[in-house]
Parts: C-alpha cells; sequence; structure tokens
DNA sequence: TAGCTTGTTGAGCGTTGCTCAGCAAGCCGG
DNA sequence: CCGGCTTGCTGAGCAACGCTCAACAAGCTA
C-alpha cells in the first residue's frame, strides 16, 4: 500500500479557451458515434479527464453544450462551401454544389449524424443548423441574382431538403454518376427558382 | 378526519386493451404540445391517472411506448391518404397529395411535431416513419405504373423531404395559392420521375 | 511567504427510466 | 360464504443523469 490513494493521471491544468476547444472538439468526434441526445455529460467528461463539474463550468447547461458542438459543425460545413475568392458569380452555385456533395461524400456518417440531430431533437439545436440554411439561401439567391423574397426563399429551403435527402442516400447507394447527381440537383433548383420569371 | 385517507377518485380497472388504446391516445394529444423526446412516462402516467409502473407492465420500455405512439400517428395519416375505392388510378396521386396538404393544414403542429420526433432523435422511432414513407413511394410508383427500381425510388424519397418540408412552411405562411402549390408538387415529382423516359 | 486569480474537484440533490415484490379486484368451484 | 386463481395495479427503491455548491489547488505576482 505505497501507492498514492488518487495519482493524478494528468491531471493537467489548461487554459479556458483550450478547455473549450477541447470540449467542443471531443462532441465532433462523439457525433457520428452518437446520436447527440443520448450523449451524456458524464461521458464527454470521462474522454477529456475532467470531472462532470468542469464541464458544467465552461458550458452552463447540457444544451447549451450540444448547441456548441452543432454550430462547431456547422461552421466547419459553412468554411467549406465558400466559393474561393475570384470564383466568376455564375459558377458559385455549382461550385458550392460540388464542394456541399464532396462535403458529404467525405464525412458521411458524421454529417448524416450531424443533420439527424440537427432536424430533430432539441428545437434550440435546430434552430443553429436552421440559421446555416437561411445564410446558405441568401448566398445562392444573391449569386444566382435573384430577389430575395418569401416566396423564392420557401422553395429555395425545400429545395435543400430535397438535396440534403438525395445526396445522403446516394453517397449510400450511388444509383447515377457524380455529374449526373450534379446536374440533376442544379437543374431542379433552376426550375424552382426561375418559375415565373 | 372522516374522510378515507387515500379516496381513489376512479381507480377503475381496465381491460389491457382498454389501457394500452388509452396511453397511446394521451401520447397522441401530447405531441403537438411536447416533444416526444421530453416526454416524460411521469407525465403520461399522471394524465391516465395511473403510476408509473403500470406504463412499463403495458410497454416494456420508453422507446417500446414512443414507437407505438409513432406507428399510431403514421397510421392514422396513412388512413387518410388512402384512395377512396373506384378512383381512377391516374387521379389517386393527385388525390393523395391533395388530402396530404389537407391533413397538414388540419393538424399544423402535430404534424410538424410529429415529423419533427420521428426524423430526428431515436432511430428506432425515425425508422416507424421511415417505414410509412416507404410504404407511400411503393404506391406512388405502382400508380403512376412505373418500375420501382433504386434510383426512382431515391427520387420520391427525396421528393417527399421536399414536399413535407415546402408544405409545412406554406402552411405557416402561404405564398402561394394551394392549387398552385399543388401543381408545384405534382409537376417536380413527375419531372423527376419521368426523366430518361 | 502571503495573497490573488482561476482552473478544478467531490459530495450531494432532484428527476427520470426501470425493477420487483406484493396488494386487490373480479371470477370461479365448492 | 369461502378459499383460490388470474390479472390489473401500486409503492418502495435502485441506478443514471443533469445540475449545484462549497472548497481545494495550481500558478502568478508583490
Amino acid at each position: 500500500m505505497t501507492a498514492s490513494p488518487t495519482p493524478p493521471p494528468s491531471r493537467s491544468r489548461r487554459s479556458a479557451g483550450d478547455r473549450r476547444a477541447q470540449l467542443v472538439q471531443i462532441g465532433l468526434e462523439l457525433l457520428p458515434t452518437t446520436p447527440i441526445q443520448e450523449l451524456t455529460i458524464d461521458a464527454v467528461a470521462r474522454r477529456a479527464g475532467i470531472s462532470r463539474s468542469l464541464l458544467f463550468h465552461y458550458f452552463a447547461t447540457k444544451r447549451e453544450y450540444y448547441t456548441a458542438v452543432t454550430r462547431a459543425a456547422a461552421d466547419l460545413m459553412w468554411a467549406h462551401l465558400q466559393p474561393r475568392p475570384g470564383t466568376p458569380p455564375e459558377e458559385q452555385v455549382a461550385g458550392m454544389l460540388d464542394r456541399y456533395v464532396g462535403w458529404v461524400e467525405t464525412y458521411r456518417e458524421s454529417h448524416l449524424a450531424f443533420v439527424r440531430g440537427a432536424g430533430g431533437g432539441d428545437p434550440w439545436v435546430a434552430d443553429v443548423y436552421a440559421e446555416t440554411r437561411q445564410r446558405l439561401v441568401e448566398v445562392a439567391l444573391t449569386t444566382l441574382g435573384l430577389p430575395d423574397d418569401a416566396l423564392r426563399r420557401q422553395l429555395v429551403l425545400a429545395w435543400f431538403a430535397f438535396a440534403e435527402d438525395l445526396v445522403g442516400s446516394w453517397a449510400d447507394q450511388p444509383t447515377m454518376s457524380r455529374p449526373e447527381l450534379l446536374a440533376l440537383l442544379r437543374d431542379v433548383l433552376d426550375r424552382l427558382v426561375l418559375r415565373g420569371r
């Protein structure tokens, strides 16, 4: 019985910013394996090597933590979709679409889990992703040179639902070539948004 | 102090079938007000005037109860969408579409809560609604006289996502007339499913 | 060394999903 | 009327989880 009662394994003391980032990062890693709703604070804390209490020090509530993780995931995708500067406007939508498909291809499980978690469950969490969709609609309508009215907004949002569903299932079971998928998505969007023009 | 210590208010003894039906019914009533995930067994039991334990007697687990409620909701909608016997096949899809919009109009909040709960959160619960969507795809493709291959199935499922989103937001903010909505939905479906024919 | 800031913890409370042993309501044969 | 059976039903209680709170300790500065 010479060992110390509780040998601190690696109880490192981190800066507030580091800790927050670490915890959000852990959430992002756990997202694909675990539905965000059943992700317990305990599991995250254990994985970070800290106590539950500390997590509540950084995120006042479980919901706050989840929204932070969801926002981080949404920001990652948003950054990836941004057009490279210098791209001519008429190619920007096609480029974003292409990058979106690439994103889903690369992070298949993660992205599906993310959309599921963001779509259902907690409304606060859902709002985070809804926000990103709104930003995407604005970009789409702007680069297409179309007015941003309520009708078109509704149509583009519904088209997003269509695109997310189709790309998701296509990634699981590719029933057509990649260019065909892109052309189909683009075609449906154009027909929807150019109606009555 | 003449009153009995615990006057049984209406502790009626019901048959197993009655009790099950009552509990599912309560779930359906609570669905619109409460996201299915935060619906607690306690609340349902209190509302039914029974103990928590009894609910676990009929539904072994919370998930089992939720799926039962979700299945009941899905069955209600499914029954409402069925074409009246004697309807000519070429009008059946239009009729189902019309009834679907009517369903969303009538049970706006309930239906939105239902789709949200079924889409996100628990995968088991999600499967119940996915099943209904599968049945709808089969009916749609059959009455349209189209082969039921993987590609078309994907397209129609994605179109469902589109339709659900659009009808949902349209019910909140009607940006076009009802016939216009129906025509739009029908047109998008036709163009999708008749491609390469 | 004293003192301050601040990252960190353990004990503990209330709720919730779930279990289990047993009560009690109705119905039967005697 | 009574013992015994089935079965709807309950209360106490456990474990897990979200969350709180008072206090410890690591690192810095004076």
